[in-house]
DNA sequence: TCATGATTCGTGAACGTTCACGTGAACGAT
DNA sequence: ATCGTTCACGTGAACGTTCACGAATCATGA
């Protein structure tokens, strides 16, 4: 083995403070320069194997990596997108995210993950840590545009579940539209006229889904007011649970719900069943999001499915049209995902 | 607005590259200097607040955001942390990863995601990857350390639910051991004896989980072999069914089943019951995990729940350790995190 | 008038890597 | 002997930021 040399003792301190190992110690101790490493452990040509061996060893015994940061200053490929998850333990995040994550890999992109845990102060954290820390940003973004602008300042942004109406940055919206038209055909056609819907948005927020909720509403002219519409204050189960319980309450001859989400609905069926309803001859209960876990469930929830796969696709194609085309793409007038109605047995 | 210096056109090309804005453009615009600029947007003292306001703004006018190279280059900190999850998707991969979202975030460190399908091709490319694009690598990682070391040379690195007698890496186990001594004593407490267990890993593979099953059956005596163990080619609710078919089919005397895991156990209870079984009352059926899920199925699954939270701190408070102590420490007599019976109505 | 100090700002020099060049040696052809 | 070519390798310069230092300005006091 060759020996060290200890020469990182400038000043006097106690413990000099360990020196980064660079790639000039390497070339020293193979007896080349800084180029001909460089050469070496980036496969290019014009050196002698013997050399290369010879420097591949060096930077063995030396434990040497390159810094990062110095290789991407120079080279300027090496993107890195930011992804914004408001909670990664709820299994649709989670599917948006392995999408993302699938696609960006694809790129060759490298992604950093924040959940926001649906906290609107932890969600400005993320952003201001990812305007530093990414060249982009995608998300589920509570805060307004005024709010992102301020927290990311200049950074091509992509929001999830908004539509382009909705903001001013990118955005690759759900079609709720089209969603809740289904969700309607089918419980009207079932013969539904009372139909409830357990919202996953505070009253006083814009919900896309409760808006088409009421505008099918009106469409089949359902003896249904706005206040048929309970806000669960989460998207889990437990929160649905609770909505169901207030909307049984406040409207004991509702014969169908329309959930905001598929824990929220299979809450709104474990209710009802507690409260000695039958899913669905009682109580119909539908979905929206599309979880393999709702075919666990008893019984199996039937729900509008959405492509995550293809929502985590369009929202990474938009930010490589951001990134490398000057001026953002309006949304090609493409309204978003559509969801796809999964019969199951719940409705 | 200020007029914009187009002096970026040196070469006659066509269209000139898009060259990076950086603080010296700031500096002109604002008719400081570069460490005037530094000064302002990094909140140091010894700067005009007039002078800092006129800084801000032309950092504004100009889109210009630093260099995360650059910036990384001069200030040493900045930890970015390697995450490697074999598969997101499901609940219990992604609560561990939530975990150590959580803590990475309380250091101020930045974590890459990286989900390798359960593919160890997949998992070798994201060992190359990260271990240029991070410092560290936390991870639920198949390959042997041969492998690792090969595709992470140098890399401070800790494995999960690896004991640390099964490599030479920093690792975060689950102890298994305590974890089935519970389960036996409450199975056989409950007056079982022929006990099977659906494995998560093949045959071929150690398996930590099935090591400790073992055990128990020869402490406790039970009439059942090693081939009361069927392993499920996947950790799914899939492949938990068939592999509790394959466990009837060969032996149909069983009464009590041990999932490798909570998905696992799940399609156990799913086939136990479309085969006409009742549980726990014909087979009970134990999992292992503690996913929120299994309170949602019928019947609710009794289950060895992991902290995940508890395992997340450790790994990242072993990176911590490697990555300031020069030496690892050889994970101090612990045996990593110990489960706890949740005991429902499946066993 | 000069020293003193505080405040505000600018000037090289680093951080560690890669790129564009340049150089010397070896070799063959003329 | 001269030239051109190829091969293997080395030398400044650049990437964009921050740090250590120094300088200019102004007010204050003796």
């Amino acid at each position: 083995m060759p020996g060290k040399h200890d020469e990182r003792q400038k000043l006097g301190s106690p413990r000099a403070a360990k020196r980064r190992t660079t790639i000039d110690d390497v070339a020293k101790l193979a007896g080349v320069s800084r180029q001909t490493v460089s050469r070496a452990i980036n496969d290019k040509g014009e050196i002698d194997p013997a050399t290369k061996e010879r420097v591949l060893q060096a930077t063995r015994t030396l434990g040497y990596r390159p810094s990062r940061f110095a290789q991407g200053m120079r080279r300027q490929d090496s993107v890195t997108l930011g992804l914004i998850i408001s909670d990664l333990s709820n299994p649709y995040f989670a599917e948006v995210a392995v999408a993302v994550l699938e696609v960006a890999e694809e790129r060759g992109w490298h992604v950093i993950v924040c959940d926001s845990r649906n906290d609107e102060g932890k969600e400005r954290e993320a952003l201001d840590v990812l305007s530093r820390q990414a060249d982009a940003i995608i998300g589920h973004c509570a805060g307004s545009d005024d709010v992102l602008a301020r927290h990311a300042p200049g950074m091509p942004l992509v929001l999830l579940e908004r539509g382009p109406d909705q903001t001013r940055f990118g955005s690759v919206g759900i079609d709720a539209a089209a969603g809740m038209a289904q969700a309607f055909a089918h419980l009207t056609g079932a013969g539904h006229h009372r139909i409830g819907m357990l919202d996953g948005a505070p009253d006083d927020r814009p919900s896309a889904r409760r808006e088409h909720f009421l505008a099918q509403v009106g469409m089949y002219d359902l003896p249904v007011g706005a206040d048929w519409v309970v806000s669960c204050d989460r998207h889990s189960v437990g929160a649905g649970e609770r909505g169901m319980d207030a909307l049984l309450d406040a409207h004991p001859d509702v014969t169908a719900v329309v959930g905001f989400n598929d824990l929220i609905a299979v809450g709104a069926i474990r209710t009802a069943r507690r409260r000695g309803l039958r899913v669905p001859d009682d109580v119909a209960v539908l979905g929206f999001d599309g979880l393999s876990l709702g075919e666990l469930v008893e019984p199996p929830l039937t729900t509008l499915s959405i492509d995550k796969r293809e929502l985590g696709r369009l929202a990474v194609e938009q930010v490589a049209a951001q990134l490398s085309g000057d001026e953002k793409p309006p949304a090609e007038g493409d309204a978003g995902v559509r969801p796809e109605l999964v019969l199951r047995a719940s409705a």
